[in-house]
DNA sequence: CTTCATGCAAAACATTTGCAGCTGG
DNA sequence: CCAGCTGCAAATGTTTTGCATGAAG
């Protein structure tokens, strides 16, 4: 991960360059996705957020949310039978190791993958742009309480 | 792509042998999905339905293939901003490639990832259990109509 | 016949939107 | 001061669920 604080800095200096309001709750928000490597959804940042600033709306967070989308400084993870989760160390693509049973996310490297577009690309006609490659498994906590009940144990993915 | 009605007959005998009924509704689901390399979602494989079997409801449809899923007949594809599509054609992972405009999807082949969960497992200590690759990008016809628009112009993905 | 499946309607969720009032610059 | 935010509440869209009726075996 590149370094948190001037990954904050870099969104903060955008927001201000399109003449977007520093509003605390952004800030938060953007404090937040740069810092954390955890890949938090909306539901978690609301939390936080509200720890600091208790007024805020979940509504203002999805805003905000959709805002750094658009600009380019979060990347959404949409996922089936789980919310939307935010990456907003990186903004290239890159693998990521998803807990089935506590929904942890990591971060990986696969340098497998280079060229692999340009090859699809040539085969079908298609105009790839981008990719998303994501490994799912138990992470090694989930492992050693299989039967106890981890954390959040919701539907597996 | 596999055998399509050996495909269908295979999900019959599964279904037949956990001693689920046969019922017009069920066969017709298990044969879009086996029958159709689109990937069609719930919406979709219920218009289909009901052309034959007008009285079908769409919670019938979502019944069945939360049923299908359970047994391990169709994999299901989330994505952010579309409903989920389904895949009963295969059931093992393979690359997928979407198109960000009209939301087609093709199966493709991509060799270079064998072994990389293994390799994975080893660095990070999870127990990977399967992954899932997606290209995104325009189709060969939606780069052509750019400035038109595509059947299903939505927001992107 | 007896159970299981269907179809309807209502619920459950995550996410988005409209709008009145507040506030950053 | 005033355009652009916020926070509320209501809307949206997809998927799920409860329950009475109907059909498969």
């Amino acid at each position: 991960m590149s370094d948190p604080i001037s990954r904050f800095e870099e969104i903060v200096k955008r927001l201000k360059e399109k003449g977007y309001r520093l509003t605390p709750q952004r800030l938060a928000v953007a404090k937040i996705l740069s810092m954390s490597d955890e890949h938090p959804g909306a539901e978690e940042i609301y939390r936080k957020v509200k720890g600091r600033f208790p007024s805020t709306s979940l509504a203002t967070i999805y805003k905000t949310i959709h805002l750094l989308k658009e600009m380019g400084e979060v990347m959404e993870l949409g996922f089936p039978n789980d919310t939307h989760r935010y990456d907003g160390a990186r903004s290239h693509p890159h693998p990521h190791l998803i807990c089935t049973k506590c929904r942890k996310i990591i971060d990986v490297d696969v340098p497998a993958l280079s060229g692999v577009s340009e090859q699809l690309a040539q085969k079908t006609g298609y105009q790839v742009v981008h990719h998303r490659l994501d490994f799912f498994g138990l992470c090694p906590n989930c492992q050693r309480r299989k039967r106890r009940a981890c954390l959040t144990d919701r539907k597996s993915l």
